[in-house]
This record gives structure tokens, sequence and C-alpha cells, in this order.
DNA sequence: CTTGACAATGCAACTAAGTTGCGTTTATAT
DNA sequence: ATATAAACGCAACTTAGTTGCATTGTCAAG
């Protein structure tokens, strides 16, 4: 469920109410290619006309994390960032123009990766892999 | 230079005072195994019948960090923490009794990462991985 | 052993991200 | 049309970290 109207009607069909804010928030996370902050979606939200309060998009991204239609992703700078659910993948974010783009990580480095941990005796193992960098522009 | 005198005496030949606050916050991190927040240090210093103020804790761990003495660890709660320089690691996180190990992880493994960005026009690349699952005895 | 310079510290006030409690509004099924 | 619970707004709060400025303390030079 990666397009507005599956996301939409998913909600729907569980009970939950089609706001303009929460149809805007997702319709902004959709479109944009980076994840973006509360801030970011507040101030895109503002040129939709839509100026809701800080809380409500605190607890609207809340939500939508809980129903597994929106990820968090971290980059360390104090920030929690957003972004719609995909399969897995990572980021790399230009350290001077901010930019950011998805990397896909060969499945036979997160086998090894499992099997280190197992050895170490830990179980049900996620990670958190980020790459910061110059991009080709920034150089 | 990963013992207490080699770090005290590199301070010392750069012309850096050494005060009581700043050995003890060097000798409670290279002691424990774990990086430690802000608050971590606060209350083991605490326990050295030592209470700087908070502010002389960030800037006396601003300046470890910028002397290269200690490194910044991210685990994405909000927090930052601190752990005496060593060579490149990871850690993986308990996520029910917050114990910390490191991982060493396999340098082929960062090679290949390194030729995924390069194709993709980025330079100077650093990255951040981090591991959470449960440890053997919380499983 | 004193002393002067400046590194280090304390304090108070501030910022920024995120949370909580509670009363009000609004989407939607009936 | 209306009831009801989901969604929202607002104010006050928390927690991590920062800043400006005045004061203290380390340590090298005399």
């Amino acid at each position: 469920m990666n397009n507005l109207n599956g996301i939409l009607s998913q909600l729907k069909t569980k009970g939950y109410r089609l706001t303009p804010v929460r149809k805007s928030i997702i319709e902004v996370l959709l479109k944009n290619p980076s994840p973006l902050s509360i801030n970011d979606l507040i101030s895109q939200l503002k040129s939709k006309k839509l100026s809701p309060n800080k809380t409500t998009f605190y607890r609207e991204i809340s939500f939508l994390k809980d129903l597994r239609i929106v990820q968090e992703v971290e980059f360390g700078d104090g920030k929690k960032r957003y972004e719609i659910s995909k399969s897995h993948h990572h980021h790399i974010v230009c350290i001077k123009c901010n930019m950011v783009k998805d990397v896909q990580m060969e499945k036979d480095l997160l086998i090894k990766e499992q099997e280190i941990l197992k050895k170490m005796g830990f179980k049900s193992v996620n990670h958190s892999l980020e790459f910061f960098g110059l991009c080709s522009k920034c150089q």
C-alpha cells in the first residue's frame, strides 16, 4: 500500500477518520523523496493552507507509525524524520546540502550480520544504518 | 592512547589543564564498557563526590570530542552517548535491559558499501550502524 | 612561593523537540 | 438529523542541550 487511495481505504476499513490534516500529511509524505521532520511537515502543510497545532502532527505521526504506514528515520541530529513505509533500505545524506538518497544493501551483507549477532547470543535483531558524505554536486 | 596516563600527558603537552572534573570524566569513560550519556556521567561523578554543573559536562565532552579523545554514539533515543575513541566498531543494544556490546564488522562488508556509494557519486562517506535486539539474558 | 593569564567553571536564562491533560470540535454510522 | 468517539487545539510541561557573562582555579614564569 504505497498510494494515496490504498492507504486511505485501509484507514477507512479499520474505522479511522479521513480528516483533511490526515489526508494532507499522507499526501505530502507520499510525494516527498526524503524523510521529513515534524517542522518540514508543518511548513509543507502551510503551503496547502492548513496550520494544525504541532501536537496534532506528533499525534498523527505516532498514529501512522503504529499502523506501520510511516517509518521513523534517525540521522542523529536530534530530529526524528518520517517517510512512507517501504521495503528495507537505508539512506545516504549529503552533509552539505542535506539531500537524501535511498540506498539498497545487498542481502548477503545482512545475512553475515545476523550470523555475527547470533554468535553473540542476541535475538530478534534490528539495525539502523545511515550513510553521510558529500553528494556529486557538493564535492 | 587508551589509558589514563597517556591521555592526561597528551592533554598536558597540548597546554590544557588537568582539573579534577576532567580527570574524573576520562576515568569514568575509560572504565565503562558502554557509551555513557551526560546524565550517566553526572551520576557517576556524584559517586566520586563531584557535582559539576551540567554546562561543564557538555563543554568538557565537546572539548574531548574535538581532540578525538571521545566519540559520540547515537542510539536514536534522543540522548547522545560518549565513549573513549577506539578502532572502528559498532554496538548492539539490548532493547530490554539496555546492555551494550561492541560489534566488529568484517572489512569486506565495508568495502562493498563504499563501492555502492561511489557509484551513486558520493565522496568521503561515513556511516552509522547500530544493532538492537534481545540479549541472551532477556530472551 | 607568589602571581598573572587564561582555561575551566558556575549560574541563570534560553532554545528546540517532544509530551500530557483536558476541554472542544468534527467525521461518520445509524 | 444526531450521537459518539476520533481528532484537534491550547497551554503548560519535560528533557536535552546551548549561550552569555561573571567568577574561580591551574599552572608556568618570575
